[in-house]
DNA sequence: TTTGATCTACGAAATAAATCGTAGTATTTT
DNA sequence: AAAATACTACGATTTATTTCGTAGATCAAA
């Protein structure tokens, strides 16, 4: 899948959330935050679905829409991407820039070292 | 500073590396992955200082351009979009993506450890 | 059953990003 | 000094993305 625009990311962020929504749903949330109009939201959730990011469930007059790529497949294209293009492939700044960037709490330091352990083991 | 596309990222990760640098050598690095014109990498570089992105010295015929944002703070600004776009504001989910992308070195996970050592110390 | 609200479809306009050709100069090579 | 090469400037086009208005259909409420 190619990558999602930033708007295509904000409609797909809704989805991955709600599992399934009508484009009412995605645009009340979406205007929480900003100024937009309906069929804004509804053209743009056509175009995903016309593309093959959308899967739409047409059986009553008010769509469904649930996205097709997991976020965990986004999340590592996204990352996979921007690592190469800003930081050089070096997966270890980018994830203290992360981390230096909102603090993560006492369980998260936890998780993170295991997972650092983890990745230490199944090296060899 | 507004959030630089790609294209003006691929200019700027050039930039950075070699501090400064002419059209034609910023040119030349990209034709090495892509196939696009002289003029279009000048075209955009001259946008790029019109935005004041780039600092442009104009002494010799040939002039040289270098980016007037740091990479770190560019790196950060990224960051903090891709965390609050895609990962829900989770530093820590995005810091194990990254890191389970590319495996960081033995001295890398020991740089890792230190700064996460570091974190909860400062925490109070 | 008329009125109003809610939906989809879709063309088209507005905006943003990227690409490139041509012209005019300067510099280097033959 | 003529010819080839290398630069900048810049308009214009192309392509991608986003936004929105209008039309027609369906549903809900008065």
């Amino acid at each position: 899948m190619s990558k999602p625009t930033e708007s295509e990311l904000e409609i797909l962020s809704i989805l991955w959330e709600l599992k399934d929504a009508s484009v009412r749903q995605v645009h009340e949330r979406i205007a929480e935050t900003k100024e937009t109009g309906y069929t804004t939201t509804l053209k743009m959730m056509q175009l995903m679905h016309a593309k093959g990011m959308l899967l739409r469930d047409e059986e009553n007059r008010t769509h469904r829409y649930r996205p097709v790529v997991h976020q965990g497949e986004t999340q590592k294209s996204l990352v996979k991407n921007l690592l190469s293009i800003a930081f050089g492939g070096s997966s270890t700044s980018l994830a203290m820039q992360a981390l230096g960037q909102e603090k993560p709490s006492k369980e998260e330091l936890k998780e993170i070292r295991a997972f650092l352990d983890q990745l230490e083991q199944e090296n060899r």
